[in-house]
DNA sequence: TCCGAAGCCTACTTGCTAGTAGGTATGGCG
DNA sequence: CGCCATACCTACTAGCAAGTAGGCTTCGGA
């Protein structure tokens, strides 16, 4: 029904005002992750803070808001933890990897905001997804770019770099599925299955590149 | 706020039981896909039905009922769609080919199925993503058993083989997202798009098996 | 022509939860 | 000390939407 008491943080009072948005935002991703941002009733979010329910609404507004102040934090989080793995000097394919290692490293260490953000968000077509969906296409916009670095450093032809955002797109969409699955098989060592995502992708768009492609046979 | 006038059923009497149902159910598809699970009112799915709230209840049961018969409903045809495409007797890479070309245009033509299909049913935490998740379980399962028999036919080895049920997964999710961003780009014929996922994983693939794989480069 | 079943509706109750009104402690500071 | 801002709470209200009670027609068959 509810969420662990012990982690629940003791009642503590008059504490100062950043402390207490941040166990808010903290038991709010905790409830969205659990029940979905419809299930989740704010009597619970505020008895998981432990604070009352007006300190929510004086802090971080409705229940909306709250949400989007949520997403941002976790999207953020999220962002900031690929950002600082990946060196701009590095040769694309190792951006990429390093990328990659991240993203799974924060869906193995940070289930609640992964499940929050790839779950929830999306589903609710109001004003939050706006949010989130614009975090997903700054991602696909990022393996876009490297994955253009990447053809241009080959001979890229029309046809190949044309089709590089679908191709960014369709990684992020398989990070995400594959992160999922991964969920459910925790003995893969985070290196391994990093490694899967990274041979299936990189190495289809190399031979793309190259021309080597797989065509159907005529019917 | 609500569903196009002109596409709504005419409001006949006394129809029979089966063709009522019928509409409930595509008027329930087309609002849930509109404004998700939760936001969707029975009164409103009542009203583009063209029948009273008693008759969903009477017909369909409750909310929860109504909304697992139309994740079974469009599921089923979806893949009914892909089955019927593929042919046990060709290699499997044709039959993944045929396979993704079924998905692509099931997405294109039913795009409210897909919608409530993918964005709705797996958010909501429930008895229904139970359905949905099985669905999604078995196209993965499916893919897995061609991506097996590929990996069989190849001098296979062992990393590859305990690794095919995990690029299933990420195929079908590449696949899932590949579909949304497709739609945002309509000018792409289908055909192409298909090719481009085929060439991405089944490629990808492919140097795994042949052990043409990509490393880091020591740090 | 009577009767039951099937089709269908209007109008209600009820429960839940977002959001608020209006207050009480507590600490700092002049 | 006395004032104000900040931190915080216990109740409430209000409104939406799920689900239902109870009844009214129409049709087919005995």
């Amino acid at each position: 029904m509810s969420v662990d008491e012990q982690s629940r943080p003791p009642r503590v009072k008059r504490l100062p005002r950043e402390v207490r948005e941040r166990q808010i935002l903290d038991a709010a991703v905790r409830v969205f992750s659990q029940h979905g941002y419809h299930n989740a009733s704010m009597d619970e979010i505020s008895e998981v803070a432990g604070v009352s329910k007006p300190m929510i609404y004086a802090y971080l507004g409705h229940k909306e808001d709250l949400f989007a102040a949520c997403i941002r934090r976790e999207a953020g989080l999220l962002m900031e933890a690929i950002a600082a793995s990946v060196q701009a000097d590095l040769p694309p394919d190792m951006q990429l990897w390093h990328g990659l290692r991240a993203f799974f490293h924060f869906v193995a260490t940070q289930r609640e905001s992964w499940r929050v953000l790839h779950r929830q968000a999306i589903s609710q077509g109001g004003p939050f997804s706006d949010e989130l969906l614009a975090m997903r296409t700054r991602a696909i916009t990022l393996v876009d770019a490297l994955l253009v670095r990447y053809a241009t450093a080959r001979g890229l032809d029309d046809a190949a770099t044309s089709s590089t955002e679908a191709h960014a797109a369709a990684l992020v969409g398989a990070g995400e599925s594959l992160a999922d699955w991964w969920l459910d098989h925790p003995e893969i060592p985070e290196k391994t299955v990093a490694s899967w995502l990274m041979n299936l992708v990189w190495m289809g768009l190399g031979n793309l590149v190259n021309g080597t492609v797989w065509t159907p046979t005529p019917e």
